[in-house]
DNA sequence: AAGTCCCTTACAGATTTCTGTAAGGGATTG
DNA sequence: CAATCCCTTACAGAAATCTGTAAGGGACTT
């Protein structure tokens, strides 16, 4: 079994359950829990420099802001960093997002080995998830289905941030100026006029509200 | 202290590491947990019946669905029938829900006792509020900032009438049209026209776009 | 090099949104 | 009863939304 383990998660009631379950299920010699992202990468660069890795890590997606200064805000973001730092690195997304797209990119992009959602049975998927992952297979939570993803088109990042401008009230001429302003391209407002004309189509959406409406609905934005 | 807790949280690494932190912190008789809302319910009604009844709720909000079938399908439904129940049974919530006014009306409409948001001090917090309760006081999480509550006017059922369509993408016309034809009353453009204006001052929106996500991301509509 | 595809941009016209003014009516109050 | 308040409605003008046409340019293919 591994014998370096790393635990991210901010909730500190989910962490030390987790903590405790791993430790009761699996004989582990060690297992460090941190409530930061910023911590938990400072653990991971230490422990590889001093010739004693860490071998998995387990890690949230979402870290609540808090008074703290930090580098890395997100799991993702972690995820990242410790990829590109230990590619050796064995990762497990514990987490409540069950969105298969946002998963799937997960694996796509940086290689996670498995993916576990937070609920009833989270704590008996994660036991298996990193017996699994101990044996170079992937888990992932059967809840989500991954095969049969779903074939929505993914908002990229110019259409999160018009979205983002028109959920705060901005019309598309402020839109565009702002993003003039601030040398986001491109910018025009005929070129926000049809991005947004293309997502009515692809969400089935009648105007502006409504597409808005539907994507917070569904967590998009 | 309590003599006689029972906890209700779905998401089984959170329950565990409550359970372990309340035993370690609090000197406690009894404490238990239980992943369903109707199975939490049930245990307090046996419990009664036996003549030794709980003392204390500790319970989550949101609890996910799963194949199996149940009646109790919220934390706050599962605060009222205790409530109906036991009225002398004192409850904590603690839950992400971090919107003051959602937070407020569990205490205005269930009388609870406690309020603690998940985080990363969640479990220093809760040991803090389950001694607070038990001396007969109320605790709610700092961060909440209950007391400048907010004053928000609720949504009255024409209101809600009429975001209900602009949120399924209908213009203003539209809307009187299908008001008139479902003989809805008030039904003219102009007083549709005013109301939504008087939303907008009320929440502080610039659009309709605005005001539907705001009141989407509220959890309102 | 020519053809194709797609993105960016400009522009224009019809429709919708938003705001203000104003009139009428019901309910309440002094 | 008159004064007042608030809701409903009509109307009108400025601004914004939505849709379509069209031109230019970069990338990619044949």
């Amino acid at each position: 079994m591994f014998k370096k383990i790393l635990l991210a998660e901010d909730f500190q009631g989910e962490n030390q359950g987790i903590a405790e379950t791993l430790r009761e299920k699996l004989i582990l010699e060690e297992l460090q829990n941190e409530l930061y992202c910023d911590k938990a990468f400072t653990r991971l660069k230490v422990a590889l420099k001093n010739t004693v890795p860490y071998e998995l890590l387990i890690t949230d997606l979402f870290f609540e802001k808090d008074h703290v200064d930090r580098k890395l805000k997100s799991g993702s973001e972690l995820i990242k960093a410790a990829r590109a730092l230990q590619p050796s690195l064995k990762i497990i997304v514990h987490s409540m997002e069950n969105n298969p797209i946002h998963v799937n990119s997960l694996f796509k992009e940086h290689k996670i080995n498995g993916y576990v959602c937070k609920g009833r049975k989270g704590m008996l998927e994660l036991v298996k998830a990193v017996k699994e992952v101990y044996h170079n297979r992937t888990y992932v939570s059967p809840q989500l289905n991954l095969t049969a993803a779903n074939n929505v088109v993914e908002l990229d990042d110019f259409d999160r941030a018009i979205l983002r401008e028109l959920a705060n009230g901005l019309t598309k001429k402020e839109v565009s100026e702002k993003f003039k302003q601030e040398k986001i391209t491109p910018n025009s407002e005929s070129t926000i006029d049809k991005r947004i004309s293309r997502l009515y189509d692809e969400y089935e959406a009648k105007n502006t509200t409504n597409l808005l409406f539907k994507l917070a609905k569904e967590g998009k934005i």
